[in-house]
DNA sequence: TTGAGTATTGAATGATCGTTCAATATAACG
DNA sequence: CGTTATATTGAACGATCATTCAATACTCAA
């Protein structure tokens, strides 16, 4: 019978995920990947068929992980402390000196052709689960009490998420640019 | 003596900065240039130097026009109104059925490597130009009684300038995102 | 009318792009 | 051990990239 695979596929995904994210999908040219993968061009197109398939493929496994992690911070915060750690997390980022890539579906917005209806079926489904995501804490919020009863849990979601793409694109554009901490005082003030 | 340039600097210019706005820098290749502005590779090279420059050339130019239209927004609206516009145009160009491209500025931050020290300087001039911009409107507003004397003007500039940013891309993601009109709606809130 | 000087032209350049494929290596089965 | 089936290799492909440059077109001073 065949030869198995040699490469861990997910962490190749991983890998190839990191490149995009850093430096988009035209910024990263498949001698790039075949770098930072170790794989030979032929394995890669073996494997994932081509460029833009795995793109989509690392889209769709950021989604996955990021919809995990949000997870995770439900289990480890209560809900409003859980929704200020996204922004905690991005202010560690910048202090810590390290580049901060920001968020690949909103990188890849700005990127994706709007024809390209895969890449933006993924973006706009990323969005709506995050939004989902953010708004369910805020309900959680309000029931334990942490969180006011008079504000509108889907428009606050989406206000904090809309806060939280604009600190990371301006934390981008000035690492220390002084609306990435104000996004949290903001975002702590519409949820009291 | 010589012979006078054939074709408009300007106009040439704007051309390429449209190109530039809707695709990016990689995203535009040479020959789209040479297919939208009408002249030959040659020429461009001999105007403007290289890909690269003329991209900065066009960046600078947006900057220019951005100051100068939100100054003309100064004479025409009460200082309130004139930041409330800022949504307002988003606001129609989407319901129009008009792509929105974004802000130039803003889409550059994602695709400018941070070594591209040119690049980044117009960017974080820009920034920082359209955030004194708002920050002065606002202090006008307070001055007439439009806007109370308790906000603060710069980091109210700095949401502001973060909420539209987020509405923008929200924009490019999803042309009816609801939070493009409540980015209006937060702004009106924030100024009140 | 002519010569000097510059703008324009667009084919050609080498580099790099994404992709393919014949050759080779490996592992399981008979 | 030999056969079979698949994985891996990496050189090579055509397309496209940004860029150049010799040839040509043009204007103006002389």
């Amino acid at each position: 019978m065949p030869w198995e695979k040699q490469f861990d596929e997910d962490k190749v995904l991983d890998k190839a995920m990191r490149a995009f994210w850093q430096r988009g999908f035209k910024g990263t040219s498949m001698k790039d990947l075949v770098a930072e993968t170790g794989l030979n061009p032929g394995s890669i197109y073996a494997a994932f068929k081509d460029k833009e398939h795995l793109f989509q493929l690392c889209l769709a496994k950021y989604e996955q992980q990021t919809t995990q992690s949000m997870g995770k911070l439900e289990n480890t915060y209560s809900p409003r402390d859980a929704i200020l750690s996204l922004f905690d997390t991005l202010i560690a980022e910048v202090d810590g000196g390290g580049e901060s890539c920001g968020c690949f579906i909103m990188n890849s917005v700005l990127e994706a052709r709007p024809e390209d209806d895969e890449v933006t079926q993924i973006i706009q489904r990323s969005l709506a689960q995050v939004e989902t995501l953010i708004c369910n804490l805020i309900r959680k919020g309000q029931e334990v009490g942490e969180i006011p009863a008079d504000v509108d849990p889907d428009q606050t979601a989406r206000l904090i998420q809309g806060l939280l793409a604009a600190a990371r694109l301006m934390a981008r554009a000035k690492r220390d640019h002084p609306f990435i901490k104000e996004s949290r005082e903001h975002a702590e003030n519409f949820l009291s």
